[in-house]
DNA sequence: ATTAGCACTCAGTAGAATTGAGTGCTAACA
DNA sequence: TGTTAGCACTCAATTCTACTGAGTGCTAAT
């Protein structure tokens, strides 16, 4: 799977006056509440704002136009559209988490032990239950780490694993099956000569492979290729995704449950869609904004996990584009936040 | 998660004349067909019976007092219980899979490449996109495997990896982190004990540890209990759930979808639930017979995968309990034997 | 510029009537 | 005795109609 196109954020300013902003916040945040097309009338109720409906009703009809509502028919009321939601988003300001919630986070990173994998799994469900949308959490690949130990052990004669250590923290096998069989001895020959060649270079660099033509040569040469070979395909960038169940509680209509469930099953694609976000400097991507179709109702957070700045990977969340953005971004910036600090603090803890 | 309790088979011989039979089956059919409620005529227009629709009346009322059918409403046609689908499936001739089928997986284990665990994975898209039905990949943990390495490798001072490698292939990590700092001499050390105390005994086995007072001993200590430690979570046992989104095509009901959406995220439950069912020696079970309330409209087809006659593993696939038991049966069955075979081939092949 | 007032639109709801697939029962029949 | 044609009955689903009411757009007055 390719990296996407990295477009430019097509950052618009936006401005409507403040009278027009009120009501278009007012529209979105009922109908995000009430999953209706909001009234003139409704949105006249509420407080902070002292004119009539028919004024609200007139505005309302600026606002289509510019193409921030929509109307589904003549005699209902508007609903937001993706432009709606981005000035939404836009203009909101960031959120706080409540105090339940931020005591779970905390109690959550306070008690998770064990491996990366498994806190990142552990952190993916977490967020899924706190917000119940979707999330995604995605760990950086290893393509820039070093190797720290590279190890051949035998199975039998002709099949071998090549465990590989790398800084991170990282541990990938490999299995390789020579045509020829090889004495333990050579194995270990070998092994050693890998040891040699690897330690300290990252899978990015190329290394000089011994030429001769005996067993532990052609062993090392054949491991050396693999561990090149995996690169290209950014493999070792998981990707851990809690709570797809909640797929069928947000969004409405068993087709799109079905279509966002086909896309989330497609690894890869979502890991590309993040990245793309991230690459774009947004935090959001509403409707169409990621420019894939079949998550056009949908709308993407993402937070960015860094390790002492260096980016480390990401956690996001999906929804329907009638998302409670102000939860669940706050609750995907304190996640992260956590966990970047967390990784941070693994390393120089005690 | 506990191992459910394991109940006996419950097999009660159950026979139907063959016109009862007969018009079961049709029942059973035309209902898997078009998921409506099938009535008297619609079996009597079944070919191979030559009664007329009163008749058949007659003894669907037969049939429905014996708890084979029932019936939504007054005046609607019958629609199978669960023991309907027993007696069908119990009578099932085993079927065969299409050719495209069977080239299908024949294309794909003639193919396959990659890590065990990339096989599986893989092997369970392919059931998912055979059938349309979710399927659930299961292999089985490595209690039993002997250790064929173990390795400690420093991250700094004070985290170290632990990394094993047993007979079967797979490799496992964890994380060592102890209060004290460690030379590299006394990791390198204490990696070399390890393996003389740990090779060939599996996790089962308990060793002696040395009881000395110096950082190589307590690295060791704590490795080997970290080792050990896992044992009871039945770690290692990896589940691969394919097509998830398959569940909002054969369901109905946005609800239903969610409940068992809600099931397949708890991997370690559809483990113990696939085990429980291959223990009672079921290759189906269907609706309740699992014990399983929320599972209760879904029926589960599993098929064991074996190495050299030891279990490995199981495939299984999760539909409604008027799925296409026939083809979902063939094509587990088939998967599951080619699994087996691939398996066995990678241990005796060239 | 704002708003009260009003005619208009149209999805949604509720009720009534109708349809039709399917049943259970019974009486006649082989 | 088992089978079947016939028939009255049931009831979900469909169709139709009328109505409701939330909401709009427009206009004339403030």
């Amino acid at each position: 799977m390719a990296r996407r196109v990295v477009r430019k954020p097509t950052k618009i300013v936006v401005d409507l006056d403040d009278r027009k902003a009120t009501i278009l916040k007012a529209v979105v945040v009922e109908h995000i509440d009430t999953a209706q097309p909001v009234g003139s009338s409704a949105v006249a109720a509420s407080a902070d704002l002292d004119v009539s409906s028919a004024t609200v009703r007139s505005e309302m009809v600026a606002l289509e136009r510019e193409g921030f509502l929509a109307q589904p028919h003549t005699s209902a009321g508007r609903i937001p559209t993706d432009k709606g939601y981005r000035y939404f988003v836009d203009h909101l300001q960031s959120g706080v988490l409540g105090s339940v919630q931020q005591k779970q986070v905390k109690d959550f990173f306070a008690s998770v032990r064990g491996e990366v994998e498994e806190v990142l799994e552990q952190t993916s469900t977490l967020l899924s239950q706190m917000t119940s949308y979707t999330s995604v959490v995605v760990g950086a690949g290893h393509a820039h780490a070093t190797i720290l130990s590279v190890q051949l052990v035998s199975l039998d004669a002709r099949h071998h694993l090549l465990v590989t250590v790398f800084s991170d923290g990282s541990v990938i096998k490999h299995s390789l099956t020579p045509n020829f069989e090889a004495t333990p001895k050579e194995v270990m020959e070998a092994s050693r000569q890998l040891n040699a060649l690897l330690i300290s270079t990252s899978l990015e660099s190329r290394v000089q492979v011994p030429s001769r033509h005996d067993n532990e040569a052609a062993l090392v040469r054949e491991a050396v290729s693999i561990l090149h070979a995996q690169q290209p395909v950014m493999e070792g960038e998981q990707v851990f995704i809690g709570g797809s169940s909640k797929v069928a509680e947000v969004f409405d209509g068993v087709e799109t449950v079905r279509q966002v469930l086909a896309i989330l099953e497609q690894e890869l694609l979502v890991v590309s869609l993040v990245q793309d976000i991230l690459d774009q400097g947004l935090s959001v991507a509403i409707g169409s904004e990621h420019g894939f179709a079949p998550l056009s109702t949908c709308a993407l957070i993402v937070a960015p996990v860094t390790i002492d700045g260096a980016p480390a990977g990401a956690v996001g969340l999906l929804g329907p584009t009638r998302m409670k953005y102000r939860e669940a971004m706050a609750a995907a910036e304190v996640v992260s936040a956590h966990l970047s600090r967390h990784f941070a603090g693994v390393d120089d803890r005690g």
